[in-house]
DNA sequence: TACGTTCTAGAATATTCGATG
DNA sequence: TCATCGAATATTCTAGAACGT
């Protein structure tokens, strides 16, 4: 049995799993010691690992995932111009995905679509 | 204990990186004190530091940014001889900008986008 | 005499050039006889040809601009077969931006940041 | 209903250019 | 002259909306 099993919605497990699993580091996994994850490989990772999660190879639906679920940008202080070989990093972060604790997952939650209307009426 | 961390916005996080940053203290570094900055050498600041934390390499978009967030031009006091060889150094403050206080930088506010309207009514 | 010139917009021009260089055809270039175009290499384009004419090497940022002038993907029909080795292309149309034609350019207009009011008072 | 994927838009900051006092 | 500001576009991060399962 390991971390982020059933009750966990299928996004957040895939995440976790994604993210945990250490013989993709080189592409993504754990950063700032547990604390957030970081895209290393930003083109690996959306042509290669995502496909093999998800229905999709685009980082832009990943990242619409990540903003449904809460999670954050971290910025990077010293992101000037593209530096043509430096490796631009992408990293996200809640305060409930940290390395080691699984069990932290299930206060995740989705955020839903905003009905027109929560009170009386409802279109 | 990192100086300028998330709360603050990406501007103030790199002015304070860049002026913290003793390495380069032959070109911009903390003056009076550490109650302000200067900018020793004008060329090689914006040519070879802006870049390596924004994506341009001009001073006046850089001046443009301190004055959005209230930082003001201190006016050099200049004895009255015209000194054609004297090295032009560039100082501004703020009363939130501080040697070894990144904690009062939450309080640096930018300006917001003039408001709808500039004449009776305002909101 | 050249396509885009003076009276066209940072975006709309840096945008016609990438696309009629016919020298890196085979990354972006025109497509369904010039009323569209497609981008054929997603990742050579972002990284290697997005910063050669803006300051970021995002392909969403790209394409935050084209919607902001109005761009509109074209959703391929695409054979329903999900072909795993098949190049996914990108393609995007506008009404006024057709090869040939670059004087059509300056019917394109960026949209502006909401304005303040939405309802029945509107300045 | 809830979640996933896609396309587009909102909002805040960033960059540029020119105006203002 | 010069420090600051207004305004337009540009870039980034997040969210809305539509559609499908």
């Amino acid at each position: 049995m390991e971390g982020a099993s059933t009750v966990v919605s299928g996004f957040l497990a895939k995440l976790w799993a994604l993210v945990d699993d250490s013989s993709t580091d080189d592409v993504i996994g754990w950063s700032r010691n547990g604390q957030s994850f970081s895209i290393l490989d930003e083109q690996k990772f959306a042509k290669e690992l995502l496909p093999k999660y998800f229905k999709h190879n685009n980082l832009s639906s990943f990242v619409r995932q990540l903003n449904m679920y809460g999670f954050h940008k971290v910025v990077a202080v010293d992101s000037g111009v593209a530096a043509p070989e430096k490796t631009m990093t992408i990293e996200f972060q809640h305060s409930f995905f940290k390395q080691g604790e699984p069990n932290l997952l299930e206060n995740i939650k989705r955020k839903v679509q905003s009905p027109c209307f929560h009170g009386h009426i409802l279109w």
